[in-house]
RNA sequence: GCCGGUGUGGCGGAACAGGCAGACGCAACGGACUUAAAAUCCGUCGGUGGCAACACUGUACCGGUUCGACCCCGGUCACCGGCACCA
């Protein structure tokens, strides 16, 4: 049996954008749902066969909550600014403008001919003036509040795509996006203060509802720690302050490595013997890329910094100062003191330079290997400190450091802070004007959107400076302060400022007055259920959560997190398990499979493919599987019986159902509810089916398969669609059978089933299980010890030999 | 190295407050229909032995707790993801 799809499909997709059923209403007295998938980046090569599944997902959550009587908001939009498209338009001499235009418009015939329930009428583009406007309003603010601002840092280069990475884009050393190389360079650039809310953004996590990998991921990222700034005299007079995380291991401290960039070096220029040989090494250091300078981490190197000492506040003891790239200058204070007895790093450093080595925690043996494993114990060759335990010498050094003045308690954070300058056209421009007399100087909230420019070339430059550096006309202006001439900003914003507050755009999308309106976000927000890669983890997730805690600071926002419920899914992979990717030849492409199977066959074999939050491999066979069950599905229509009311045989198994489809839609667990639909029909097939059962596995499947449901629907009778019909309800009496079958085991081993009544006493199941006749068997001659019995369940003879 | 996660038939995967392991689907095999094939329908389908009833065995590996363990505990191995000279 086949059926039309093609042709269903059409119809349903055409009627259901124009009635408008799956448009959220602005202002309503329902219940609200907020469901939020990460809206595309519109590549040039189409929809790739891993979108359907998170879209598939929340469609079929957002369509099952409209059911319920909920007010549905589901939008779509473009993530449109970026690199792809910019280089794309730069090899074909298009304007990324039309280059995008023309994506989008692909990406939305392809979105639409899976029959997702977007909110059409709200979509929002990224690069659309109107839209970045806000993007730009939104940077203004974080510029007045001073956690916006421009520094000269060793930044990383990618040097295929000529412009600066943020930390997070850094992958193994190489361009996330582009794979090639990255180097640092010193830039001027613009820094968003996400630091300032490291800590909020590990607390509040404990307010949301995120998979718990997901939060475990964003901890390490930002990465607290616990410890002392101690400060180290110098033989010069200066103090040397370091983090450490043990400072009850001060008396190990055998000698120092500060940064090659550290600026003591050149201060103490005239001081050092050897000055020429650091400054060859810092010279060298910086040279090397991180992934050079992460492959070469087994073979320490440095340089002793001849004729200045450190001197330490414990013992008053001179140590030598070494620069080593191995300390890094962007983590505490770019200093460490070295404990070569208790950390691994140091002591392979000490046994190249022939240093010393101290053992302070009893336990190991210092002499072949650091003793790390030392967060208990007992202190040695510690002064004051020895024969403390760990833990009340940490608390005896933190006293002792704070009275003398020497030091202090101080947290740390491996998270840095947002590089947020990109070299490049495609992005919004940086809303500020550079005076000389006034310094950075935002444009007047009146004059946003600052559009960008038309120009010739989007080149990028080699001298690493943006696109725009070369169209004077729109860099050189008036300063909004004092009129004098100005220059603007020509770096752009990064691709990932104009996804971080997009969800609030939804909410409430032609408005000119502001982000959204106080009532819509008091209304909408925040986000009931936001599903999303797992690759954005640190990246996305993160820098929206910091800007709309920003947004909640300045009062734009009334809660602190904009997502209640964060999921994730797995990638589907190709059908070798590799990933999918043009050279491995494993890419299947979605308008083939709709094409060949339709909408609703993509659909469903998208959600019971696997474990959704798996990644599973794609099968060319499988997915006929859930064609036949569709086909099936299709044809049972010629067999209904009449019947409004449930039939007998087939009660249970209906109540059943329902439980089983509504609880698995909310713990994503798609594949058993189509499974558990599958064996329904398999049923039907039995029992026969009329128009009541029907009906109601119709309305179950619409979410899933939403075409033929509604075809089908239609071809019962029905003037309503089923997106408008009340989602089924089961009672939960109802769900259980009238007898039930019972294992039967000896000795814990399987030995038979028995069918008892399900309100069957102990008694009358024991005798039922007793008579059962390989029981018997097993029990003869046999003394009992004990009966296990758990009803509706198991019963259980313990025996032992006469 | 550190932090997460996962190991179940030929394959994708079910079952986890400890209670019939393998639901559902794919593939395969046998049969029906057909001139034939496709499609469809019926049946078999973890392994070993047996004509069968049934017996033994089986959820990465070793051990433990329990009447009973894929599930809990201790240890080992493998794979996947994230971080990685963060002091």
């Amino acid at each position: 049996m086949f059926y039309d799809f093609k042709n269903i499909e059409k119809k349903w997709q055409k009627r259901w954008l124009e009635s408008k059923v799956f448009c959220a209403e602005q202002k309503s007295d329902k219940e609200k749902f907020f469901a939020l998938i990460e809206f595309p980046y519109p590549s040039g090569a189409g929809l790739h066969i891993g979108h359907p599944r998170p879209y598939t997902a929340l469609d079929i959550v957002s369509r099952k909550k409209r059911m319920e009587g909920k007010n549905v908001l589901f939008p779509i939009g473009w993530d449109a600014f970026g690199l792809p498209t910019e280089n794309y338009a730069i090899k074909n001499h298009i304007h990324p403008r039309e280059v995008t235009e023309k994506n989008v418009q692909r990406f939305k015939e392809q979105l639409q001919s899976i029959g997702l329930s977007f909110d059409w009428d709200r979509e929002i583009n990224t690069t659309d003036p109107n839209y970045y406007k806000w993007t730009q309003w939104i940077f203004l603010k974080l510029f007045e509040k001073g956690l916006a601002y421009k520094t000269t840092m060793p930044v990383n280069w990618c040097t295929s795509c000529k412009c600066v990475l943020a930390n997070e884009e850094v992958v193994n050393g190489v361009c996330e996006r582009c794979g090639s190389e990255v180097v640092r360079r010193e830039k001027s650039q613009w820094m968003l203060r996400i630091t300032a809310y490291a800590q909020r953004l590990i607390d509040d996590l404990d307010t949301v509802d995120f998979l718990p990998r997901v939060k475990t991921q964003q901890i390490n990222w930002i990465g607290r720690s616990t410890g002392a700034e101690v400060d180290f005299g110098t033989t010069e007079g200066e103090t040397l302050t370091v983090y450490t995380t043990r400072p009850d291991t001060l008396f190990g401290v055998t000698y120092m490595v500060m940064s090659p960039e550290h600026p003591y070096i050149e201060k103490w220029a005239d001081k050092i013997a050897n000055i020429e040989q650091v400054r060859a090494y810092r010279q060298e250091a910086a040279r090397k890329s991180d992934f050079e300078r992460t492959e070469l981490q087994k073979d320490k190197t440095g340089v002793k910094l001849e004729g200045v000492f450190a001197v330490n506040p414990v013992n008053d003891t001179q140590i030598p100062i070494f620069v080593s790239d191995y300390v890094l200058m962007s983590y505490g204070t770019g200093a460490i003191m070295a404990v070569p007895g208790h950390d691994t790093r140091d002591w392979e450093f000490a046994k190249k330079f022939d240093l010393p080595i101290i053992e302070v925690v009893a336990g190991g043996d210092v002499a072949k290997e650091a003793f790390t494993d030392c967060e208990t114990g007992v202190m040695v060759n510690s002064g004051f400190l020895t024969g403390l335990s760990v833990e009340d010498a940490k608390e005896a050094i933190k006293k002792w450091l704070e009275e003398q003045g020497k030091g202090h308690q101080k947290v740390n954070y491996k998270l840095r802070d947002w590089v947020f300058s990109r070299q490049r056209y495609w992005g919004e421009p940086i809303p500020l004007v550079y005076c000389e007399k006034c310094g950075w100087v935002p444009v007047p909230e009146s004059e946003l959107p600052l559009r960008l420019p038309e120009i010739d070339s989007y080149e990028p430059t080699d001298n690493g400076e943006s696109p725009l550096s070369k169209c004077t006309d729109w860099i050189n202006t008036t300063c909004p302060h004092c009129g004098a001439p100005a220059k603007r900003e020509t770096d752009t914003m990064p691709q990932w400022a104009g996804s971080s507050w997009y969800f609030l755009r939804y909410i409430d999308p032609f408005n000119n007055d502001a982000l959204a309106s106080k009532e819509a976000i008091d209304y909408w927000m925040p986000v009931d259920w936001y599903n999303g890669g797992m690759e954005h983890t640190t990246l996305h997730l993160l820098y929206s959560r910091f800007w709309h805690k920003f947004l909640y600071d300045i009062g734009v926002v009334p809660m602190p997190e904009p997502y209640a419920k964060r999921t994730s899914h797995g990638m589907i992979l190709g059908e070798n398990g590799e990933k999918m990717s043009k050279s491995r030849g494993n890419v299947i492409n979605p308008d083939d499979i709709i094409n060949e199977y339709g909408a609703d066959t993509l659909r469903l074999y998208e959600m019971f493919i696997g474990d959704f939050e798996k990644a599973a491999p794609w099968s060319v066979s499988a997915i006929k599987g859930c064609k036949r069950f569709l086909d099936r599905i299709a044809g049972l229509i010629d067999n209904v019986k009449p019947g409004k009311e449930y039939s007998d045989a087939n009660e249970t198994a209906m109540h059943k159902t329902i439980k089983k489809v509504s609880q698995d839609i909310e713990n994503m667990k798609f594949n058993t509810a189509i499974a558990a639909m599958m064996s329904l029909i398999n049923q039907f097939d039995k029992n026969g089916v009329n128009e009541a059962e029907f009906k109601t596995l119709l309305t179950l499947l619409n979410p899933f398969a939403p075409h033929l449901t509604e075809e089908l629907n239609e071809k019962l009778g029905s003037k309503v669609m089923l997106a408008q019909t009340e989602w089924p309800k089961y009672d939960e009496a109802k769900t259980v059978e009238s007898t039930v079958e019972i294992a039967v085991q000896v000795n814990g081993k399987l030995k038979g089933v028995v069918a008892v009544a399900a309100d069957a006493d102990e008694d009358a199941i024991k005798a039922a299980a007793a008579a059962d006749e390989t029981v018997a068997a097993a029990l003869k001659g046999m003394n009992i010890v004990k009966v296990i019995v758990i009803k509706g369940k198991i019963v259980n003879f313990v025996v032992k030999p006469q």
